[in-house]
DNA sequence: CTTGACTCTCCAGTTAACTAGAGAGTCTAC
DNA sequence: GTAGACTCTCTAGTTAACTGGAGAGTCAAG
């Protein structure tokens, strides 16, 4: 295999995940990450796995989790021998959390929606019409 | 009709709407809100529609729209001469925002079932395995 | 007209998640 | 062996969204 044990400075690694040297540092600092080692002079050094690892926090958290969740979620991906059983409740809350958010998403878009085809109903009145809107999200 | 002019004191918008006073007396002074009057001896009234807008900013809230955007939709509502335009096209990126909110919402959802779902299948061994999960979310 | 519950403003503190800057050391390429 | 880019730690500041407390005024019931 072509699996090479590449490792990087910090830098490159904020570079290839997009993610700033400070905030890289800073999840370090909160353990959602760890560096496999320093140079001489103490330099962090990372293996490219860290890339995932970025990847699944930024991921969650847009998804609305905080970073101590996530933090949470890694741990037990780390392999230490964590509550599981209170983990997996977590986890199962989690899920149900996540189906009334997709939900309550999908209710907004529709009314998204419907505001934005009222609007495209009018295609060119000048400047006269004032936007007559968003009246429905408040009539529930 | 039954619409009375039902007018309220601060402490009992909070009871109703479960928002902290201090909290309603915040979105006010950020311009989510406006009282509809001052008693004599300063003490703010609302009447009960203040209810569904509280409403309103608690499940935009929640969806992860941020107290400004919030503000700028309740602006419109209120009529304001703002420029529709720039709304519209705020509108519809929220919109598209929203789309790909749902699918990764989807996708952690899967994700997340997946790992119950291993769990599931070993329903009572004691205290012997270690939690084997997440790998999965790294994986892409 | 007093008491107790409620409200006011003002100011300061909190939490989460960064972000900025200073001052100093490290690494590498010439 | 030095210049320039990179990194280190430490301290402190920032933004959003609250939250708490002091000190004082208001309201409604008895």
């Amino acid at each position: 295999m072509l699996v090479q044990e590449e490792v990087k400075l910090i830098g490159s690694v904020a570079k290839f995940s997009g993610i700033p040297i400070k905030t890289i540092r800073y999840y370090e600092e909160l353990g959602l990450l760890k560096a496999s080692g320093r140079t001489e002079g103490g330099f962090r050094l990372f293996h490219s796995d860290v890339l995932a690892r970025l990847n699944f926090i930024k991921l969650a958290q847009s998804l609305g989790l905080s970073l101590l969740e996530i933090k949470e979620f890694l741990d037990v991906h780390d392999g230490g021998d964590l509550p599981c059983e209170h983990i997996k409740t977590k986890l199962k809350n989690k899920l149900i959390a996540i189906d009334e958010q997709i939900q309550q998403l999908l209710i907004l878009r529709q009314e998204l929606e419907g505001l934005l085809s009222g609007w495209e109903i009018i295609p060119e009145t000048p400047e006269q019409t004032i936007c007559p809107v968003i009246e429905k999200n408040l009539n529930n």
